[in-house]
DNA sequence: CTGTTAGCGCTTTCAA
DNA sequence: TTGAAAGCGCTAACAG
């Protein structure tokens, strides 16, 4: 079942049987319709294998994730591959489990199969598997890289107004002494986001006081143990923002241990939105961050720069949103 | 870059670049090894299109699910990834977003690109579906579909013995009035399940009040309904066994709204065990189907009849185990 | 607007 | 054990 057997059927060449198959405009309706009637008679579905050949494009693109169950990535996963397949694309998933060697094996796969373009989720990535892609022309998109680079797009989420919306609830809700639990320092996000906090408590007028500012992993044993030391303090905080939803699921755990209330004793605040955030008691405050969006963006990066040929990628921001569930609430009576 | 070029830079032929590649046994060492250079130092990543197109077989195995976002799903594709990996095939992933549409365009894109078997991992799909892949010789492996047929693979989880381990474990707590919040009756797993929980209540004894049995939709909001008419009821169960767990964590929300304690006052059990459940309060007890498990199944099965040839289908059972954690309890005193 | 035909890069007989 | 060469199914000039 080929493309020479429609071509027989509808009594036209395969070049014919293409043209209709690619939508071109140099076939007559008429034709077309009859080629149309003989694919669908013969149930035949052209093979992407022989059109990646002969076309040079595999319409194939990457993309490279940390972790499917970390929560973070589903709902990435999921958009990425809509609006790819939108656009007539395949998507080629591969998660690095965050091990180099396994990231090596991903960026293998991907040459491999001859992606048009790969989406690198994660933040780990060498130099040379990127030479890898580059030298083949082929666009690569990242989230929060630190330098855009060899015509590299990449997304860039504006931590410093996410956090800042997240310091600005806090400060009108009467917060002062505001404690931090970042992400691993080995992590550019991470690191920016701690950054942004900085900035923002200093933006707001508060008195920054490091003690305040732990350092968790992004998972939630991480957060639950920067809370038990946060609550270890003579002066302990009245509110938490966290790197991250599941840093900050670990906090929580840590201050009901302690026999504390949420938000009675202490507010807290996440950053992310990931699902199981709306289902915690009391359901988590925090600033979200649309993986939709970041999936979006990434797939027409790549695309755009795959279609036009372009040899230097851009910068593409995205705007979190602060989501006010019932983790937060007035600072405690008679606290600071 | 391709084989040609490796072929003159060791000197060899295509055909032999070729059988290195594949590991063929009727190579020279020597020979391998200096194709094995030439392939390094060129950097050289074989075509797999044309290795398809050549070959007839395309390494690829699609895995069509209903939803990533689904808790249920990211373990199964992750493990899905790693066993195919490790076997040297590529996974396609489809999510069908429980759209019947949407699943004739899985179907479709997977027929396109030419894999060589499909897990099929939701529940719903037409016939006609089914057949578009027996008539090209493609191995299918279902997850829990009613009859075994046309040569095609089956996981069969055995939900009699993980409903009878919920049961059991209730009954040792003293527990008597258990009821059952199912799944939605047009979901062929749903339906065995709710059967095996009847069967179940009869040969521990007890008695099955036909009142107790609810029927959800597999999601947070039903659990949440169903739970609310159960407290409606004059004499209340003490104990609830839900067909899955968003299920059940729906249910236990309805439980707090009242007022009322779990374990203290209704003990909760739910079905998968999906990582939210860890993270609920109390942390949830329940019945955990191993979705690594699932996938390795399907995927040996898929991998096993394509590599044979075999035109039949197996059946694989899969055993659920019991996690007991925080949601059950003793039968409240004074209660039946 | 349609047909002819030479590849695309690899696999796989068939000979040697 | 190795090489030559004929496909695999489609695309894309080129010619008409």
């Amino acid at each position: 079942m080929n493309i020479k057997e429609v071509a027989k059927l509808a009594k036209v060449s395969t070049a014919t049987v293409s043209r209709t198959i690619n939508g071109s405009d140099k076939v007559t309706p008429e034709t077309a319709e009859r080629v149309r009637r003989a694919i669908e008679t013969l149930k035949f579905y052209p093979n992407t294998n022989a059109r990646a050949l002969g076309s040079g494009r595999s319409s194939l693109y990457g993309l490279i994730i940390s972790d499917i169950t970390n929560p973070f990535f589903p709902e990435l996963v999921k958009s990425f591959e809509d609006i790819a397949v939108q656009h007539g694309q395949e998507v080629l998933i591969a998660n690095t489990n965050y091990d180099p060697h396994r990231m090596e094996l991903c960026v293998s796969r991907m040459l491999q199969r001859k992606v048009d373009g790969v989406a690198i989720m994660t933040s780990e990535i060498a130099e040379h598997l990127i030479d890898e892609f580059h030298n083949r022309r082929i666009p690569l998109a990242f989230l929060d890289t630190a330098v855009p680079q060899k015509g590299i797009s990449n997304i860039l989420v504006d931590y410093a107004s996410g956090v800042d919306a997240a310091v600005g609830h806090l400060t009108s809700l009467g917060h002062k002494a505001i404690a931090f639990i970042a992400g691993p320092m080995s992590l550019e996000s991470a690191r920016i986001r701690k950054r942004a906090f900085i900035q923002s408590m200093k933006r707001n007028g508060l008195h920054l006081d490091l003690q305040l500012i732990e350092e968790g992993n992004h998972r939630t044993d991480g957060g639950h143990e920067g809370m038990a030391r946060l609550l270890d303090l003579k002066s302990r905080p009245t509110a938490v923002i966290a790197s991250n939803d599941l840093t900050a699921i670990g906090a929580m755990g840590a201050i009901f241990e302690r026999g504390l209330e949420i938000p009675g004793d202490i507010s807290i605040i996440g950053f992310d939105d990931i699902e199981l955030s709306a289902f915690t008691r009391p359901a988590l405050t925090t600033v979200r961050l649309s993986r939709q969006e970041i999936a979006k963006m990434a797939f027409r990066a790549l695309y755009n720069t795959y279609q036009s040929g372009a040899v230097k990628g851009a910068e593409y921001p995205i705007q979190p949103t602060l989501i006010v569930r019932k983790s937060t609430g007035p600072r405690p009576a008679g606290k600071h």
